[in-house]
DNA sequence: CAAATAGTGTCTTTGAGACATTATCGG
DNA sequence: CCGATAATGTCTCAAAGACACTATTTG
């Protein structure tokens, strides 16, 4: 084939070219606030920034220092920017085989002094017990957890509140849309733990009064009983487990639901 | 502030970077076959592809000749890629104005033996009109519309195979699940021009079923009655005209449908 | 037994789904 | 008046929403 050809004849430097490839993650969790016994969890959606160093690596002043951040980095030649945000996450914070998902792009030009720099958006959903191993490195001189509802509040840098912004918009759709509720619950769970983690993005009386959700949970197509099976970690009187399955949800907007 | 110093350190060489930033779009259209006068239409949903030239604009051989592929292109340091798609689609098909949206990033290393090449994918919402005046440009030597069923058994330039099939799964999904369809249509439409558009991506009994159908599409939240507007462009009995209104539509798989 | 959460009984209303029937017009 | 498309009548069944009530356990 002539590929070869067209190849041999190919200029490299034909057209100017990004001065910059990056991966930044907003990586997600749920806090249970006061976690007592017999009692259903109270939650909060978090999310992990790092504050970034005043020197970087090298013991030069760093690009935005002092100044809170999504975690994230360059992307090598070899791994896609997929693949450079799950080696990001592993590398920073230890953490590995979890949900994370692509969701934008950001490269509008001069959104970073630096150059042309493009920047893939991930989320990642981390559960809670996994952030203990958490630590800062090169660039970041502290990582912390912020409520969504307060983090835009904070000093962020380069055009990263726009992203988190979006990063927000985006959890609270999959949350109520797919059935990611999942990662944040463990394999069974009660009807009050489901709804605590909706109602960190929803205030919609369907899923905040008990006994409509209690009962409405036992019809959802992708939820499934978990037979005899209760737990007391929610209340003195036993609670029925349930369990996702996987099924396709049709989320038409001209259909009943089924 | 520290970061003019940052800057004035920062080496811009020293991460490798991409040897280019491209664009592609999926072009979708609609195709009305046999439109009949008192019929309602049958529709078949298209998208536009370009058969790359054998030789560039230079007059070298050129990459993939031979073959269909999306069209689109790199990306200039002074813009966004999703301006780059608006740029690329005026340029090469003189359409202006309409739905464009990003949907995914293409960096899988080694998917363009050019070198470290990233796309970003657009799909577009073109009506079939505008379409006519469509031509082909310096690296296309055709420009032709195939239907979604069977533009996958041609021979496709790159990872274009991918990038179709994902395009395609993307509008399917818009279409059911969001209110794009309105696009595809005149501002004032009957039941069952809405009915052939959603025909092209699903069989469902409760769309193909012509009485459900017509009494469903008064029940939907954001579809309004033009007060006393009828046209008998689909039968002899004259037709309720309707029209896409804006509201937000709640596609929670927790709730009912409002 | 008091308190708290889980879960059901019951009633009303809404609408989906299926199928038959009626309405309207051009040719 | 035939044929085609649009639209409604009617019946059944499922479920949403609201609210009261019952069930189960611990301290």
């Amino acid at each position: 084939m002539s590929n070869e050809q067209a190849l041999q004849q190919y200029d490299v430097k034909k057209y100017r070219t990004p001065d910059g490839y990056t991966s930044d993650i907003a990586v997600f969790t749920i806090l249970s606030a006061k976690a007592e016994t017999f009692k259903p969890p109270f939650m909060d959606l978090q999310i992990m920034l790092i504050k970034r160093s005043m020197l970087d690596s090298e013991g030069r002043p760093n690009m935005e220092a002092g100044k809170w951040a999504l975690p994230g980095g360059f992307v090598d030649p070899e791994e896609s920017a997929f693949q450079s945000a799950q080696r990001e996450l592993r590398e920073e914070t230890g953490v590995d085989h979890i949900h994370l998902e692509h969701f934008g792009v950001y490269d509008t030009p001069g959104r970073d002094p630096r150059g042309w720099i493009i920047s893939n958006a991930h989320y990642a959903i981390v559960p809670e017990h996994l952030l203990s191993e958490r630590r800062a490195n090169d660039d970041a001189s502290e990582v912390e957890l912020f409520s969504v509802e307060k983090v835009l509040d904070l000093d962020l840098a380069f055009d990263h509140a726009r992203i988190i912004q979006d990063a927000i918009a985006v959890i609270r759709q999959k949350l109520l849309e797919t059935t990611v509720a999942k990662e944040f619950l463990p394999e069974e769970f009660t009807y009050s733990e489901l709804q605590a983690v909706l109602k960190t993005v929803t205030n919609d009386s369907a899923i905040v009064l008990d006994a409509a959700f209690a009962r409405k949970i036992k019809s959802l197509p992708f939820i499934q009983e978990v037979p005899g099976k209760k737990t007391t970690r929610t209340s003195k009187k036993p609670t029925q487990l349930y369990r996702f399955i996987d099924v396709e949800v049709n989320n038409s907007i001209y259909h009943a639901k089924k």
